[in-house]
DNA sequence: TGTAGATTCATACAATTGATTAAAACACAT
DNA sequence: ATGTGTTTTAATCAATTGTATGAATCTACA
């Protein structure tokens, strides 16, 4: 066995660079070469410690998706269990905020999670087909979750309908979250807005459109 | 002078596959050699005829995004002139119908138009960046020009406000006309959906976001 | 200190990429 | 029919890709 410390130094390295040159320049817009040279180990260490590019991906994803989507659950889970005990339904906007502050806190605070969440909206459009079927995966339960939750949250809505208008919350969400550091306009400034700021900026949005 | 019908034969053979590839794969996704071959021609043909991969994109964009932007310029400006003549603010709504329509009444009805609009989705995140800074050369106006309106329809939101609702609502629009291509979901049938119910099942959503 | 096992390293591999070239094939006016 | 300019074709280019290999280096325990 070897010191603990340093593989892991050599794959955290390596997960941190990935996270990171994803989200800039995507998964396949990433070559082995440059991401070795960022994380400053040998190129052959990827396929040494993960087997090959595609794991390394899924290394990647689970890193992050898998903490972030237990609070997720907790917080959704939570607001449902509220409303049932007070004898009601759940509200449309609590759902979403139990969903979207956790991601944006995350966003703010964890290292690299800023990365991980621009790297999020890439993906759902990477020439790599592969690459969206890894985080569909992932990415599924969360996405059950808060179907059923919102189809007792509004229950004059159709399945359709619901699932329709999350798809389109998700679009908003990732999208607005990607393209956000790309852009530097002088007087419109978000790339640097706190998760508070971007709740209050994101969720009245989506609330409204699930519930138009 | 050769013969038109031979040379625009060519060229439109490669601007169809290439619209159809960059839909499905991307740009950076799909090489020249299955897209010469998807459009029966040499591999050469593309540099001879366009000069290059990228010069390809460009013209691949312009010849579907410059006439579908002058309907939807057209449309938008019809709704102010008519608010103003009644000496009102235009709305929100009509604003969003008169860009939302055209784009999928278009996709509707023009060949290839469909495969269009799904690029236009996957282009925002695609690993090239020429790619992204194509597309924005060519949607920048017609986005300032919904800006100009909205701060006319909504002028008690700060233009920092309406600038972000206008990005989550092209994040929603195109997100969903993306991957509503890849789900095949028995139930949530979609894909065939024509132009008058996609607008119904988006128009609401994105209002009511606008306005919130 | 010496050895076994884990890790790193430089190098090479086959495959694929966009681009280029020169010759062949073609169209058309004279 | 001949010659001219355009288009198509096959072949090749250098560059980049993910992956594989074997030797070198390092670590930890005897």
């Amino acid at each position: 066995m070897n010191l603990q410390s340093e593989q892991a130094d050599t794959k955290d390295s390596i997960l941190n660079a990935a996270e990171c040159l994803f989200a800039e320049k995507g998964y396949s817009g990433t070559s082995l070469r440059v991401l070795t040279g960022k994380a400053k180990v040998n190129l052959a260490a990827v396929n040494y410690h993960f087997g090959s590019k595609q794991a390394l991906l899924e290394a990647v994803i689970k890193r992050k998706i898998t903490p972030l989507n237990q609070i997720r659950r907790k917080r959704v889970e939570e607001v449902r269990r509220q409303a049932r005990k007070e004898g009601r339904r759940p509200d449309a906007n609590d759902i979403l905020y139990a969903f979207i502050e956790p991601t944006l806190r995350f966003r703010e605070n964890e290292r690299g999670a800023k990365d991980f969440v621009t790297f999020i909206g890439r993906s759902f459009a990477d020439p790599d087909d592969t690459v969206r079927k890894i985080f569909f995966r992932f990415i599924q339960p969360m996405f059950q979750l808060l179907l059923e939750a919102m189809r007792e949250a509004l229950p004059h809505l159709s399945e359709n309908i619901i699932f329709w208008r999350l798809q389109l919350s998700m679009g908003a969400l990732f999208h607005t979250l990607h393209i956000c550091e790309d852009i530097d306009m002088d007087h419109l400034n978000i790339k640097d807005l706190d998760a508070d700021s971007m709740v209050n900026l994101i969720l009245p949005y989506l609330s409204a459109g699930m519930k138009s």
